[in-house]
DNA sequence: GGAGGCCTCGGAAGG
DNA sequence: CGAGGCCTCC
């Protein structure tokens, strides 16, 4: 005991050893913040506090998992019996006991954020709504964060501000999709990811009983990134420990990214008022990184307004200065940052591990990836496509969500005709109109088809029998079969195995893998009970086994990608600023430091949003260790556009002396290697090549020949180098593989920069930097 | 009902 | 650019 608190310094002690009461941890960049939290909760277990009394909130699945863990290490198993996961979560454990006092199934299923979308436009066609003028995702939006201020529809309905606000943006018919939104998902016994929380806050209001065996039973409440919570998240927080207020919580307000969700630094305001007794901890000490770093990231932050006063500071070395380098293209960014990897992995001898590159926008990491692999630096990208958003998993998944609840509408429209059975869409339709006049659900009408007047044909009503005893069996083998047997039966009997099994294209192997894959994983779930999600493992049922419904309580809120690939974990690690919150590197890179990329031009609508932006920019510079490296690029192609880019603001934010501008290309001589980077012979571009043909035949020249960009001749791209920018005159005929024949307009700038405006017919004005485009001059 | 052409529009992201 | 949606054509 003594021993382990000797590993903290006074401010951490000092924080972990105040048990009673409520406090407020504010924790600076790299000082310990998940250290202090997980010895607070084993410093709680070992002075006697029932694990099974302590409740701590986390913002990712993640984060729970990992401080699980280290806790285990410190306090021993009975870690196990903590409350510890996400808001959603443990609230989702909550409603899964209690949801019959609040109008819902026990079975009820979590719809994600496209079954959501996907009802949304629903009622939109129901109605004829228009969906530019209801965007899905803005509809969502809107309700969402009504429900995460607390309001229902009907408060909606009620609300003269935010019914006049709709009638001014020309959506006036905003409350009555929420109403109808709602009922629908009542109807299916499904709850969203915002419903989690808005009914745990219906509940516990509407309920004193339940309110007080909660209050009751977690006696110790902790909050991580406090920063990150929403409104209905500090009221529920609120309420439960309302009984003990024995409510901790830990955030960082530099550290706030999320605001653009309904996060607010207010929560942190907020906390100070409502709880007059608070005692609050700063933690400034940095253990992560270089005085250089921590000094860079400093000077950056003071030019946000809006922040708490706290002054971090380092007792490590003074370290490299943060290094700025100059690309001239993205792809020679990429290629600057890999050599610079291959370099700094051989004099430091690092592990690639200890690298990583972030960016903005997911879309950057294509030039990277693409330099990496030309170096052989193995690599990994996080974030894309999680695996429970593949579709194929989504299919199963939707079959599996049906055998647990027939009701759910989203899953039905998803595979009521997949894999094919003659079920169109012009049947569901009418299912869903018949389902409107009443109270019946979908899955209701389809049960007695033949006794509802659906204007259904026979055959068809036949059909949709057959799709109903389908189902029905499944449900039926719910309580008597563990999950791993009725999933794979489910997997076979409904089609869907043999729909991937058949097609042998790269696609089809991959959708049939990731099936098995998906069938492993409740494998290993029916065997111990434990899936990815940070909840105790599932107790076996009174048949001794563990059911598919019990798997898929779980499911429903696993987001993140688990996907550990081959065993090769030395690896660079390629992701957004935004997902990098929480880790760090040795060695940090930061690519497409431009104006209008970081900052992102789209959201910058207020001093906040142009503050938000730089907090995410403190994120990303406050996760290297030892060394940081920032990089940009004069253009940049942008939807196949070359534009022009220029330095963000935040470099020049960086205190100069923390900074070590580096000149341009000199330092490598790659720049003749990047060379033809830009010209793939893009023929292969479907929508590009119709484009082509179709000027080239008006022009009456010849059809062009479908050529693939990998088996691209080289010939074509001649090397041009125009040592002599007046080599190249206005009129002059220009043969460019990407975009093919045409004429330069006009040219303007210096070697190497100088620009040229060529006309290429079908394809208008382009820009070309002929710097980095091959050219050939036809004369 | 599936394939393919054409058009629009997005951009960062937790559960 | 490229994913996803809509329309058309078989």
């Amino acid at each position: 005991m003594e021993n382990y608190l000797s590993q903290l310094n006074d401010p951490q002690q000092q924080a972990v050893q105040c048990t009673e009461g409520p406090v407020m941890i504010i924790a600076g960049a790299g000082s310990g913040k998940t250290r202090v939290l997980t010895y607070r909760i084993a410093h709680l277990m070992k002075q006697g506090v029932d694990s099974f009394n302590i409740l701590a909130l986390t913002f990712t699945n993640k984060a729970a998992r990992e401080m699980k863990q280290r806790i285990g290490m410190l306090a021993g198993e009975d870690a196990r019996n903590l409350w510890m996961g996400t808001f959603h979560s443990v609230f989702a454990r909550i409603l899964r006991v209690e949801a019959a006092r609040i109008g819902y199934p026990n079975n009820f299923t979590i719809y994600d954020t496209d079954d959501s979308k996907s009802l949304i436009k629903t009622i939109l066609k129901e109605n004829n709504l228009d969906d530019k003028t209801y965007k899905p995702s803005s509809v969502l939006a809107r309700i969402s964060s009504a429900k995460n201020n607390l309001l229902s529809w009907r408060d909606y309905r009620d609300n003269t501000d935010l019914m006049n606000d709709d009638m001014l943006s020309g959506r006036p018919r905003l409350a009555e999709l929420f109403e109808m939104y709602s009922k629908r998902c009542m109807k299916s016994g499904a709850m969203d990811f915002d419903d989690l929380l808005y009914n745990t806050y219906v509940l516990l209001k509407n309920f004193p009983d339940e309110l007080h065996k909660y209050q009751h039973k977690f006696k110790y409440v902790l909050v991580d990134e406090f920063q990150d919570t929403n409104y209905v998240q500090y009221v529920i927080v609120r309420k439960i420990s309302a009984q003990h207020e024995n409510i901790c919580v830990v955030g960082d307000d530099a550290q706030s990214i999320y605001a653009f969700r309904g996060a607010n630094i207010r929560n942190i305001l907020s906390f100070e008022k409502d709880y007059p007794d608070l005692k609050t901890f700063r933690l400034e000490q940095n253990y992560r990184s270089t005085k250089s770093i921590v000094g860079a990231a400093n000077s950056v932050i003071r030019h946000n307004k809006n922040q708490l006063r706290k002054e971090v500071w380092t007792a490590n070395d003074q370290g490299e200065k943060i290094r700025v380098l100059r690309a001239l293209s993205d792809n020679e960014e990429g290629s600057i940052i890999a050599h610079a990897i291959f370099q700094e992995k051989m004099n430091h001898q690092l592990r690639h591990s200890d690298f990583a590159v972030l960016y903005r926008t997911n879309a950057q990491s294509r030039s990277l990836e693409e330099a990496l692999r030309r170096l052989n630096i193995p690599y990994r990208i996080y974030g894309g496509m999680s695996f429970y958003a593949r579709k194929e998993i989504k299919d199963l998944l939707a079959y599996c969500r049906l055998a647990v609840n027939p009701h759910d509408e989203e899953a039905i429209k998803r595979v009521i005709n997949y894999p094919a059975r003659g079920i169109g869409q012009a049947t569901v339709d009418k299912l869903i109109v018949a389902a409107a006049g009443s109270q019946k659900s979908i899955w209701n009408i389809m049960e007695n088809i033949r006794e509802e007047h659906t204007g259904i044909a026979g055959a068809t009503c036949d059909k949709i029998s057959d799709f109903v005893a389908m189902i029905k069996s499944f449900g039926i083998m719910l309580p008597v079969h563990d999950a791993y047997n009725l999933a794979s039966h489910i997997a076979s009997h409904s089609g869907i195995l043999r729909e991937f099994y058949q097609d042998k294209t790269p696609e089809g192997v991959s959708h049939y893998e990731n099936i098995q894959e998906l069938l492993n994983g409740i494998r290993e779930f029916s065997e111990a009970g434990t899936t990815a999600l940070p909840a105790p493992s599932s107790e076996l049922n009174e048949s001794g086994i563990r059911t598919l419904d019990q798997f898929m309580q779980d499911i429903a809120l696993l987001t993140d990608s688990e996907n550990n690939e081959d065993g090769n974990t030395d690896r660079v690690s390629l992701m957004t600023a935004h997902m990098a919150k929480g880790l760090e590197f040795k060695q940090v890179f930061i690519a497409g430091m431009e104006e209008n990329l970081f900052p992102s031009q789209m959201s910058m609508h207020s001093r906040e949003d142009l503050e938000e932006e730089r907090r995410l920019f403190y994120v990303a510079m406050t996760r290297a260790e030892q060394k940081l490296t920032v990089t940009y690029s004069v253009s940049r192609y942008r939807w196949g556009n070359l534009i022009g880019c220029e330095p963000s603001r935040f470099i020049e934010e960086i205190h100069p002396d923390y900074i070590e501008m580096t000149l341009p290309s000199s330092q490598m001589q790659t720049a003749e290697s990047s060379w033809g980077d830009f010209d793939l012979a893009d023929n292969s571009h479907p929508r590009l090549f119709a484009k082509r043909k179709n000027a080239f035949s008006k022009n009456n020249l010849k059809p062009l020949k479908k050529i693939h960009s990998s088996s691209a001749p080289d010939s074509i791209a001649e090397n041009f180098t125009p040592d002599d920018p007046n080599q190249i005159l206005a009129g002059m005929e220009v043969e460019h593989q990407k975009f093919g024949t045409g004429k330069v307009v006009n040219i303007e700038g210096n070697f190497p920069d100088h620009k040229a405006t060529v006309f290429f017919p079908g394809l208008g004005n382009k820009q070309l930097l002929l710097r980095y485009a091959r050219l050939k001059i036809v004369r």
